[in-house]
DNA sequence: CATGAATGAGCCTTCATTCAT
DNA sequence: TATGAATGAAGGCTCATTCAT
C-alpha cells in the first residue's frame, strides 16, 4: 500500500486516540498495553518507545483531552461581547463537549482513581490555567453592572463544581448523550443568583 | 484475657474500617487484601470468610459508606420545621460528612473506576433512595411560597450535583478539610436562585 | 428427634460412605473436607477427629472399597465345584461388582494419581492377599486335567491385569453399568487358550 | 555463543519434556509450573505463552505422549507380512513403548484422575482412532484361515484392554522395566485363544 | 467429644517492562 | 527504529488443618 506506515506524528495520534478509548472503557488498571497496541497496529515495543510507559501514556491521553476541551473553550472565553451570555455558552459548550467525548470524563475518573494524590489531577490544572479567563468575564459582567458584586473566584469555584458534579454524575447515570439538557437548569439557577435585582445579598 | 479476640461484628467492624481506609489511600487495584488483613490482625482468609471475594469486600466499603452518610442525613430530612433552613442544614451536613470522612469519596471515585458500568454506582442507588426526601421539602417550601415555582426534580439533580462536584473537587484540591467552607458559596446560591422575589423567571 | 445423632461407627460408616461418593465424583484434589462435612451433617473437626488427616480418610475408602469387593469375591474362590466353571464365575462377579460401585474404579485411580509411589496401591495390595486363592483354583483345574501345563503365576497375573483393563477402560469409555458384557469376550479368550486339547503350546 | 537459545519448537518441546516428567513424578495438582519452568530455565510467562495455562499444558503433554506412542505403532500396524507376528510385534512394542517411556502411564492417570469426564480421555481418543487399524489386521488373518471367526470388534478391545491392564498394573508394582516380559504371557495366551484348531467356538 | 471459625502456605495467572534481533 | 518474545514480580483465592469453645 502507499502509506504503509504512519509517520511519527500520526502514529502517537493513533497511539494516544486508541489507548483513551481502551482506558475509558476498561478503566486504567484492566487496560493491557498489547491490546492497545494489537488496535493500532503497532508493536508494543513502539508505544514504550513513544511514550516511555503505561503511566506516561496514560497521563497524555489525559492531557490530550483537556488540551482538546481548552481549544474549544478558549475562543468563546476570549470573545467579545455580553459577558452573561458568553457565561452560558461557555458553560453549554463545556457540558456539549463531554456529551460528545463521554470517554474524556472517563479519562479523568481514571486519573483520579489511580494515580491519586501521586500527582495533581490533569483536570484541575487545566482548570487552574484558564480559570482566569473565566474570571474575567465575571469582573466584566460585575464592572458593567449585570450581575452582584460577588466574590469572584468563590463563585468561578462554585460554578466550575457544579459543572464537574453534573457532567460526572450525568455520565455515571447515562445520560452523557443528554448532558446540555441536564445541565441548563443548573445553569439557569447561577445565572439567576449572580444577576442583580433579585433583592437577595449573598 | 477477657476480651481476648472481637466478636464477629466487630470484626467484620475493623475489616470494613480498614479496608476502606486502604482502598482509599492506595486505590482498589492497587490494595492487597493481605495488607488489609495484616493490618486488621486477621488472616487473610477470614477476609475471605468474610467477604467472599475482593470485590465484595470493597462494595460492601462503598454501601457502609453510603449508610453512613444517610444515617446522618435521615434526620435532618425528616425533621420538621423552615425548609429552607433544612435545606441549607443538610447540604451543610454532607460537607461536613464528607470532610470528616474524605476516604469515602476516594471509594465512590474508585468504585466508579473500577467497575464502570459493571454494576449501579452506590452513590448513585443511595441518591436514588433519598432523593424523595429532598424533593419533599422543595415541595413543602413552594407550598408555603418560600421558593419560586420549579421544577422540582430538575433542580433536585442540579443542586445534588453541585454539592458533589463541590465535595468531589474539594477533595482533589486537598481541601477537604474544609469542604463546608468550600460549599458555602455554592449553596447560598442555590438557595438564592430558588427564592422568590428575585424578578427573575426561570 | 428418638435417633438425634448416630453412635460413632454409624458416623464413620456415615462419612467414608460420603466421602467415596464425593472422592469418585470430583477428585481426591477437588473434594473438599468442608463438603463431606456439610453432606453428612457433622463438623468438619469430627471427620479429623476420625480420620486424622484428609489423606487418610481418603485411604480408608480405598480401603473400604477393596474390602467390600474381597467380601463378595471369596466366597466364590473359596467355594467347591468345577474350577472352570468357578473362574468365570469370579471374573463375572468382579466385573458386576464394578459395574454396580463404579464409583470404586475412580477411588482406585485417584489413589493412584495422587500417591503414587508414596505408599503401595490399595488394589494391589489386595490382589496380593488373595491371588493364592485364585491360584488354587488353577491348580486344582490342571490336577483335574481341565487346562493345560501353564505357568500359574503368569496367568494369574495376565487374567488379573486382563480384567483390570476391561473395568477401567469400561468405565473410562462410560461403560460402567455394562462391564459384564465387555467382559465376556475376554474372559472367554482366556478361558479357550488356558483348556486342553487346543494343540497349541504356551 | 553460537545457540544462546533454543529456537521456538525446540523451546516448546524441552517445556513438553519437562512438564511431562513432573507432572508424572508428582502428580498434575502436585507440579507447580513455576517449577517446570525453573527446570527449563525459562520465564514462568513464557509457558503460559506457549500453552496457555496449566491444563492445556498438561493435555499438551498427553496428546505428545499418545503421538509418540502411534508414530512408533503405525509403521508395524500399516506394515505388510503375516497379520499374527505383526499383531504380536505391535502388542510388544506397545509394552516396550511404555516401559521405555513409564511416565506416559503416569500421565494417563493424571489425565483421568483429573479430568474426569470433563474431556474425552486422551489414551481412548487415540485408541479410537487407530483400532481400525488392528482390526484390519485381525480381519487379513481372518480371511487367510489364521484364527476363528470372531467379532473382530470385541476381540479387539478384549486385547487393548489387556495390554491396557498390564501396562498400567505392571507400572504400579514398579515393573515397569520389564513390561515386555510381563505382557508376553497375556500375549500368548491371546493369541491361543483366536487361532484355529482349538476345537473351541467362541 | 463435637464443632466450625480462623489460619496462611501454596499456586495459578496476569501484564508492565525489557532487550535482542 | 520497530518489534514482540521473554520475563518475573505481584496478588487473588483455596482449602487442609488446628484449636478454643
Amino acid at each position: 500500500m502507499a502509506t504503509k506506515s504512519l509517520d511519527k506524528a500520526q502514529k502517537e495520534q493513533a497511539i494516544l486516540q486508541t489507548a483513551s478509548l481502551f482506558f475509558a472503557r476498561d478503566g486504567y488498571r484492566n487496560t493491557d498495553v498489547q491490546a492497545i497496541a494489537d488496535e493500532v497496529g503497532v508493536g508494543k515495543g513502539t508505544i514504550y518507545r513513544y511514550f516511555g510507559n503505561k503511566e506516561a501514556l496514560f497521563r497524555a491521553t489525559a492531557n490530550a483531552a483537556m488540551e482538546h476541551l481548552v481549544s474549544e473553550l478558549r475562543p468563546i472565553l476570549t470573545r467579545e461581547g455580553d459577558p452573561i451570555a458568553l457565561i452560558k455558552e461557555v458553560a453549554l459548550a463545556y457540558c456539549r463537549f463531554y456529551s460528545q467525548h463521554p470517554h474524556y470524563v472517563e479519562i479523568l475518573i481514571q486519573e483520579r482513581a489511580e494515580f491519586r494524590g501521586s500527582i495533581p489531577d490533569t483536570h484541575l490544572i487545566y482548570r487552574a490555567k484558564n480559570r482566569s479567563l473565566f474570571e474575567d468575564l465575571l469582573q466584566r459582567a460585575m464592572a458593567l453592572g449585570l450581575i452582584r458584586k460577588l466574590d469572584v473566584n468563590s463563585v468561578t469555584t462554585a460554578f466550575a463544581n457544579t459543572l464537574y458534579g453534573t457532567v460526572v454524575c450525568g455520565c455515571l447515570q447515562g445520560q452523557s448523550d443528554d448532558l446540555v439538557a441536564l445541565a441548563v437548569p443548573a445553569i439557569d439557577l447561577f445565572l439567576t443568583a449572580i444577576q442583580v435585582d433579585n433583592g437577595v445579598t449573598l
